[in-house]
DNA sequence: TTGAAAGCGTTACCAG
DNA sequence: CTGGTAACGCTTTCAA
């Protein structure tokens, strides 16, 4: 090759050993900080790493010892939800602080599309990380069952539809949350009060509209189904949703959204039939974004403790790595009604 | 099986080979879609991997090949602005998409705090992935050099506010953004016009002040040392350098923001001194957020392609890991302006 | 077209 | 405390 060619070159053990003098298995041990070398071996193998700009090979060790010291957050959505709720942020920042005084490398992955989805399915499932913690899972995602089969340990943030429990969990108690809310607006003598609920194919949707019907259920309201509507989780159909609830029924005086970003969604449709907020209708969210605070009027909504989830997911998923026998664990965290102006 | 100790197996390639009645090779070539092998080995090779459930190990291929197939999109900015600022959403739309067509898996790396910083500087070291794109790096980190001197593909996305040229990168045009909004606002007959800067060590915010002072020089407007006040990017910087430019000079008559969240910032001030928008004081901001369609009054500013330069760097990366002899190369991505309400 | 065999760079188990 | 010697699971010659 004539090309200015610069094939890095990466030193091994072997040459490291050579040059300090040893052999490869001290050095082994000088890096992986065992106590079974002499003072002065270590030096020697440490002036001969610093010399030679020795870095070990992950692939070499993974290969051996069947670890890679990094773990996974998988995110299963919409880079548009991804960036535009605080959910995950606050989450990120929760797993990230739980893992700081670990000394695993934390790898977001996204998989929005079906083919992410699969490419994703074949890295993951090749031993890439120690764990993955799934968030978001739409549907009855076999990929869970599948990673833990394939000796990846595994923890689920939110739960699935199914009552499937053989895979560890940390979710929100979207019910009670829901619940919360709903009973609120019923103290504040609401009674006819609609839902926009968010997809029926996640357990957060799902969980939500379950916790609407408790509410209504234990103040003896009969829960019509007028007044639900599905939504996605999405200001539009926030929008198109309270559309259609206003169309069915002129006169409701309260709406329960499952996120706030369709309630806020609500919002510019109650406004631009001339309906007061509070005063004609009550507005309650759910998530307590930022979007919430800065609502016009700001939301009363719900509050979940998303970062202290993140934290939980990640111990769990420790426990589950340093001990794969552990029947699988499930936990829920609380929520916290905030109120605001729009209800 | 009553024991709960379920070790997963992972089937060999070997075991594969014997089950299929073939030589190691023969199944190796037909996983890697070698055209030489017979069609009825590759049946009974195929047949035995389904059965067997195998799946290549990892650390075994990449030891051998010295590919890892994946690429890491390194993040060296707080969850906060990470999160609320639309450019890491627009930059992993534009990744994701062109990465679609590779069979490439994206990794998102976080790296906030130093301890995090040298975890991730360890991991990627460590022939972790086959590239790496960076982005908003800060100050003069040496971490692009490093990892092009371990054989991993760097680009930078930004440049660094040396005139250090040796690792490729993608750039917004900053420069020349800004100097298009200062621009617009002598045109609109602004001339007392102040700045709130981004931060110093990064390039963004060094080029950003840069095209404003280019602006009012081709204007003969004298650069005035008291309208310059330093920010970094968040919007409690916005308000606190507003009002400090408020103090220093009253009759202000125009502001530019280097970001969005810092221009909304600014607006609070100024309304809270009961100034109008843009009455008496025009402002204009950087990036094109969703912020700024939302804000009160919505936000003139500068759109950037981030998207466009998310594919981009692809492109640039692929380049790099197909032909690790090419020099680095360097682009700028040009931005518009975006009139609105607030100047 | 195919099987056998030689590594790839580590770790881990052995005697010494 | 240490060096030698097996693995680890795969790709890739090399003959056959």
């Amino acid at each position: 090759m004539t090309s200015p060619s610069r094939e890095p070159v990466r030193p091994t053990l072997e040459q490291v050993a050579a040059r300090a003098g040893v052999g490869r298995g001290t050095v082994s041990r000088v890096i992986n900080n065992s106590p079974q070398v002499s003072t002065e071996a270590r030096q020697r193998v440490l002036a001969a790493i610093r010399e030679l700009g020795y870095v070990p090979n992950r692939a070499a060790r993974a290969l051996v010892t069947n670890r890679t010291d990094s773990v996974a957050l998988v995110l299963c959505e919409s880079d548009e939800r991804l960036f535009s709720e605080p959910f995950f942020a606050s989450l990120v920042r929760g797993v990230s602080a739980e893992l700081a005084d670990t000394d695993l490398q934390l790898l977001l992955a996204l998989s929005q599309t079906g083919y992410e989805r699969d490419r994703l399915d074949r890295h993951l499932t090749r031993q890439y990380v120690d764990g993955a913690m799934l968030v978001s899972l739409h549907g009855d995602d076999p990929l869970p069952e599948k990673l833990e089969a394939r000796g990846v340990a595994t923890v689920l943030g939110g739960r699935r539809p199914s009552s499937n429990q053989s895979i560890s969990y940390v979710d929100i108690d979207n019910r009670n949350g829901a619940r919360r809310a709903v009973e609120y607006l019923i103290s504040q003598g609401r009674r006819c009060i609609a839902t926009i609920t968010g997809p029926q194919d996640m357990s957060a949707g799902v969980e939500r509209l379950a916790g609407y019907e408790d509410a209504l259920r234990a103040a003896r309201i009969t829960v019509n189904p007028n007044l639900i509507v599905a939504g996605d989780f999405t200001q539009r159909s926030g929008e198109t949703s309270m559309r259609e609830l206003l169309d069915r029924v002129p006169d409701i005086d309260a709406v329960f959204a499952a996120s706030d970003l369709m309630a806020v969604g609500a919002l510019t449709q109650l406004r631009a039939t001339n309906r007061s907020i509070p005063g004609d209708v009550a507005v309650v969210g759910f998530d307590d974004s930022l979007l919430a605070q800065h609502a016009n009027p700001p939301l009363t909504t719900i509050r979940q403790p998303v970062e202290a989830m993140g934290r939980r997911m990640v111990r769990t998923l420790l426990a589950r790595i340093a001990d794969r026998a552990a029947p699988p664990t499930a936990e829920l965290m609380d929520t916290e009604l905030i109120v605001r102006a729009s209800a």
